[in-house]
Order: C-alpha cells, then structure tokens, then sequence
RNA sequence: GCCGGCGUAGCACAGCGGUAGUGCAGCGGUUUUGUAAACCGAAGGUCGGGAGUUCGAUCCUCUCCGCCGGCACCA
C-alpha cells in the first residue's frame, strides 16, 4: 500500500488518502454531483488543477464556477478557448501570449491580415462551438526540446521565443483541450464547457510583441468572461455608464471646452470651463500664499537653457523648438536671427534662474517658487486624450531650494498639502509610490543612494502618520532623469485611479546650473531642490473632476450655479431682482427670461447639470421667497430670498475657507 | 509613432457611383406658461483636405490631417 497524506476539508474535518491521489479522484469518491461542479481545487489556498496529484498534507478546497477564485479561471481557459477558435477559423495564424487581466483577458495573435471589429461575432460564435465540444483540459509535462521542435514545426515563432525564455530549471507545461495544445503556466479548470456563455470579445487593438516598440506589432483581441450571464450584463452596463461621463462628451453637452483640427492635443476653454479653471487656480493660489512666491517665468527660452538641463538632449523629441518665422522659412539666411528657442516643456529651469538671480543666503532658505505654468510637449499623436494627455497643459508647479538638513521636513510639508487638497476634492484614497532611478539618468550612484534613502524615509513616515489614508509602494526603475520622485495617485468616485500628484528630489539641476547660497560658514553651498505638483495638469485633474462627477459639480466648482426661471413675465422684473442679490453675494447666477415653458426651462437646465434651479412666479414676488429645485432631486423648496442666499453662499464657500470659517466660529 | 476603426448641418445619426436627408438646437412668428420637451414656418451642408479612377465621386483608390480603441511613450 502506498504512504499516505492527510487532507483537511474546509469543515475541518482530516482524513488520510494515498500519496498522489487526484483532486478529481477525493470529489469524486465523495460524490458524482460533487465533482461535476467542481472546476478546481485549492491547496492550502493555491489553486491548483482538480487533476493535480497531491503530495503532501494540505488543506483541501473544492472550487466551483460560482467561487471568487474561479472567475480568473474562467476567463484564463476563455483566453485559451479564443486562441483555438481563432486557430481553428484562421489557419497560419500565431499564437503568442492570453494573460487574464482586471475585467477580463486577451490574446495576442500574430497574423498577416490584422483582425477587424467584424472578425468578433464569427470567432465568438466558434468559441460558443468549442466550448459546447467540452474537451478536458489536460496538462502534460514537456521536455525542453519537444516544446520548442513541436511549436517550430507548427510554425510558431513567438512560441518557440517563449520557450526560449523559460528558465532552465523549469519544466514546461503543455495544456491540452481535445486537439488543441498550448504552452501555459496554468492552472486550468476541468473542461472547456466550464467557460460557460456569459463571455463576450471587447475590442481588437494593435500590441507590440513583449510591449516593445522595435518588436513586431500583433493584433490583440480582448474579452472579458464571467461565471454568470447577470454579472456580464452588469458589466455591459458600468461600462456603458462609465461612456457617459466621459469628460469629452460632458466637455462638449455642457459647453465647458472643445478640441479643433487645427490645435491637436491644446484646448479651447469655453466661458463655463475656464470659470471652473480659474475657481481651481484661486483655490491653489489660496493654499499655497503663505508658504510659496507665485513667480512667471518665460514661455521661450533659448534652446542653450534646456541643454544646459539635460532636457533637450533626453526629450527633444517632445518638445517645441521656435524660431522667428522668417528664419523657419529661410533657414539659410544668415542675416536672419537664427536663434532657436524652446517653448517650455517643465518650469524648472526658469525657477532656477530666478533663484540664481541675486545672492541667497543659507537663511533665506528654504525658498519655495511656485508657478500655475503654461508648458507644452509635443506629446505622441497616439498619447492625445481629451483633456487627460495634451500637448499644451498648466501645471501647479513649485520648486523647492532647501538645505540637505531641511530636505526632509520640506517633503512631509509638501505631503500634507497634497493629502489636505486632494480631501478637498472628495479623494480619501491615496498611493504614494517610490520611483527609483531609471536607467537613463544623471548623477552619480552616491548622489542617487543618498536621495533615495532620503525618499524611503519620508515614505515610510507618510504612510505611519497618515492614519491609514496613505498606501505605499516602489516602483523601480520609474524615477526621472534627474533624481528620485514621488507619486500620489488617486481613487475616484468610480473606482478609477488617476496619477496626479509628484515630489522629485534633485541633486542634479542646481549643480548643472550653478545654482548656490551662501552658507552660514561664509563658503558657497549647493540647495537641494524639489520639485512638486498636486493635481499635476490642472487640465487633465479638471477632466478627472468632470468624470467623478459625472458632471454634477460641488456648487463650488460649477460654472454656473443657480438659474432663476420666471414662470410667466409678468414675474421678470422680481426674477431679475433675485438674480442681481444672488450676484452680489458672489453666487454664479443668471435669469433666464425666455418665453419658454417652466417645464422647457426646467428640463433644459437639468440636462445642463445646473445645481440650483429656482422658479419665481406672482406667489414668489408678493412674498419675497423663491422656490428651489436641486439638481437631481425633483423636490420643490420654498425659502425666503435672504435665507436661500445665506444657505447658497454657504454651500458655494470653498472648502478651504469653509475650514477657515469653521474654526473662526469654534473660537 | 505603431495596429485597427472612423470623419455627412452646432449636436446625435440616416444615406449612397447620378452633387444629400431625419431629430434636437439655432432663426422668424404664435403661445404667458407652477417644475424634465407648446405649436407653425423658413433656413441651414464645396459630405475632413488634396490627388486619382470614372461620362459623373459624399460613396471606389491613394495620400495628408484629425478623432476613437489599444500598444509604445509620459521630464
């Protein structure tokens, strides 16, 4: 008889089995049904294939189609089903690599002819066939050289590289599903039928073989797969949801910006966008006045400045040179100012310039130069994204010159106003992570060590005092050229996250631009520079506020506030008279006289997303109220003019002078 | 930049080898209205730009530009 291994049930309950028994073999020999439902199994938490041989003691899970763990399964044999489908409909196409990913998985394939959207129905309608085949997946064990002659003969070449790229102490696992055979890490479930129906392929996109650019492009087909039809449908529809507050659609219904031909990736800010703009720009000013000198320095400046940086020799690809466009024409007309300039891509080197400019003391220090700065880039064409990836966008920049004693301190400054505005706007989640250097990079390792050492400290401070607000990660390799960084990235309402916020430590930019102070000693020494942005792109976080938002603004930030609608004409006069106290009291508000229906206007103003319609008629007039709709509700509030006001204006407050407010009254 | 798709009136969309329609908005009139669309009328487009094929191109081909979905990139 053989050894045997004990196995502990989810009950608790241990019993002895033989030494290799299968998962397949304990469910079923607990019961048919039992195993029929059974996609896979767990072994002390590691999901594994039902017809894994089991060693050791362990604990043992059953895993149906309906259990969390299972849905990576489903959607990882989908991969697989849609490669044979794909292979079955489509000979001489390759196969390369079908990882699952957040809502779903795809398939990179290689062949002549790129897939097209009209491909998707005809391989989903042969997947739904191979699925109904039901084949077992079954896993071999391939030697090294069988896998790579079996995928050469077939003409594989991406898998044969892949093969390749296993390392050799590796076995190589082949899953089969009838005739169908791939290299896969696995595990898998029991059989293609497990997959189900509640699948459906997404898009077709263009991927580079292993994400490289020099590499072959493939096309790649995602999908997504879930254990029930519900859950798909579900999905459908959060994604159609999430269509409708795209910050396109919304920019353009709401009249708040708009893209052109003529200016790829630069945005025309229409009246009520750019209300909410410079209401974004006063709210940071407002934070930063006392701490910071807002400066402006110049859009162009001669390319020598940039090569100065190091900007021009690593990013000149994305930036904009400028000449006079009489030496543009004529390039070879010496006795034109030839002169080439940049039109700036970062604001740093001109806050250098302004540091430099008289003689700083070390008792100066720390200064800190912020600038609401204008840069552009000329980002690829592919990159452009509404207002979230543009080539002409406003950071809220500063720089920091500090001692290497203060550089600490000034982080964690800087840490609490980020985390104290992003709470500002609704943002509680955070993650900071470390980039550390990157391959392409100046200075020296010790310059690097030190300032990485310096951030891993912060780090874990933030994350300690952050009472669970902050957390933290590295990511290695994703520094700038110039020195290690922070960065914040944030949640939104709809589970989304957006990178905003970055702290970059940098040793390097003074020194290449003699920037110095002098010392308490009386000797020349170099500051310490930071650099740090909150929301980053003022455009791109205004985008992100638009989608959070779905479009319904904090009074705060909506471009128009309060539209007051007069029921008939004969109440124009007192609508007017409402409009004029509420504009005296810095609300955003605007009559609207038109000969229109309350019905009409009340609509019209809805699908505007204006917070705060208010209807005055001859009742309003004789009493001094108003009647109030909020957006969003179809409730209808009677207040007086005066008590209507006071609450607006509250609500409308900002949240930093609210804050400021509040403690003013708690004394 | 790369792969695929798309580009028709302010917006949303039809259409198609014989130079274009619908709805909403806008405009003119009628209507004075109590909380999500009153009625009537007239008008509005070198069908993204350029070239080619054709007797004839919005439609087919090429090319450029832009947008969309991804990939790559993001100081």
């Amino acid at each position: 008889m053989d050894a045997s291994l004990s196995l502990t049930f989810p009950d608790g309950a241990k019993r002895p089995f033989p030494i290799g028994i299968t998962g397949a073999a304990i469910a079923g020999g607990i019961s048919p049904s039992l195993l029929k439902r059974t996609v896979a199994m767990a072994l002390d938490g590691e999901v594994r294939d039902l017809s894994d041989p089991i060693t050791a003691d362990a604990r043992i899970e059953f895993i149906n189609r309906e259990d969390p763990r299972a849905l990576e399964l489903i959607r990882h044999d989908c991969a697989h089903v849609l490669a044979e489908a794909v292979q079955e409909l489509f000979p001489g196409t390759q196969v390369t690599i079908g990882p699952v990913i957040e809502n779903g998985f795809f398939y990179d394939f290689h062949r002549e002819q790129p897939f097209t959207l009209d491909d998707l129905p005809v391989i989903e309608k042969k997947m739904r066939e191979v699925i109904a085949r039901d084949r077992p997946f079954t896993k071999q064990e391939w030697s090294r050289y069988k896998a790579r002659s079996f995928f050469e003969t077939k003409g594989e070449a991406f898998k044969v590289e892949l093969v390749d790229a296993i390392p050799a102490d590796q076995t190589l696992k082949m899953y089969a599903q009838g005739d169908w055979i791939d290299l896969c890490r696995g595990p898998h479930m029991t059989s293609t039928g497990k997959v189900g129906n509640a699948f459906k392929l997404m898009k077709v996109a263009g991927a580079y073989w292993r994400g490289d650019s020099s590499k072959p492009m493939l096309t790649r087909i995602y999908g997504t797969a879930f254990a029930r039809q519900e859950e798909l449908d579900a999905h459908l529809k959060q994604i159609e949801e999430a269509e409708k507050r795209d910050h396109r659609k919304l920019g353009r219904e709401m009249d708040l910006f708009h893209f052109q031909d003529e200016g790829p990736g630069t945005v025309f800010w229409h009246a009520k966008g750019w209300t909410m703009f410079q209401e974004l720009i006063a709210y940071n000013r407002r934070r930063i006045r006392r701490d910071y000198e807002e400066v402006n320095a110049p859009q162009i400046l001669d390319k020598s400045l940039w090569e100065t940086s190091g900007h021009w020799g690593w990013y000149q690809e994305n930036m904009f040179a400028v000449k006079s466009a009489h030496a543009f024409m004529n390039p070879k007309d010496e006795s034109a100012d030839q002169k080439v300039f940049a039109l700036k891509p970062m604001n740093c080197p001109g806050h250098v310039q302004i540091f430099k400019h008289g003689l700083k003391s070390y008792r100066d220090l720390p200064i800190r130069i912020a600038e609401f700065g204008i840069v552009h880039r000329y980002e690829a064409s592919g990159a452009l994204h509404g207002l979230m990836r543009v080539r002409g966008f406003t950071q809220d920049d500063a720089h920091v010159f500090c001692t290497e004693e203060q550089l600490e301190a000034e982080i964690m400054k800087i840490n609490d106003l980020m985390m104290s505005v992003y709470r500002d706007f609704g943002f509680t989640e955070v993650v900071v992570k470390l980039a550390t250097r990157p391959e392409k990079r100046v200075g020296t390792d010790a310059m690097w060590d030190h300032a990485e050492a310096i951030l891993r400290k912060a780090l874990g401070r933030m994350e300690a005092e952050s009472g669970g607000a902050i957390k933290t990660g590295v990511n290695e390799g994703e520094g700038t050229f110039y020195g290690p960084k922070f960065e914040y990235t944030l949640r939104d309402a709809i589970g989304r996250d957006w990178q905003c916020g970055t702290t970059q430590v940098d040793f390097n930019l003074p020194e290449r631009f003699g920037a110095f102070y002098i010392g308490s000693d009386g000797e020349k020494k170099q500051p310490v520079m930071v650099h740090r942005a909150i929301v980053g792109s003022l455009e791109r976080f205004l985008g992100i506020i638009i989608e959070s938002h779905a479009g319904h603004f904090p009074l705060w930030l909506a471009p128009e506030q309060v539209l007051v609608c007069p029921i008939t004409s004969d109440a124009d006069a007192y609508a007017e008279r409402v409009t004029e106290a509420m504009l005296a009291h810095g609300l955003r508000a605007r009559a609207d006289l038109r000969n229109e229906k309350i019905n009409y206007k009340v609509r019209e103003h809805s699908l505007a997303k204006v917070p705060v319609i208010i209807a005055v008629g001859k009742r309003e007039a004789d009493e001094t109220t108003v009647t109030v709709r909020r957006l969003g509700s179809q409730a209808q509030t009677v207040m007086s003019l005066a008590d209507c006001i006071a609450s607006l204006t509250d609500e409308a407050t900002p949240p930093d002078l609210k804050r400021a407010k509040a403690a003013l009254a708690g004394g």
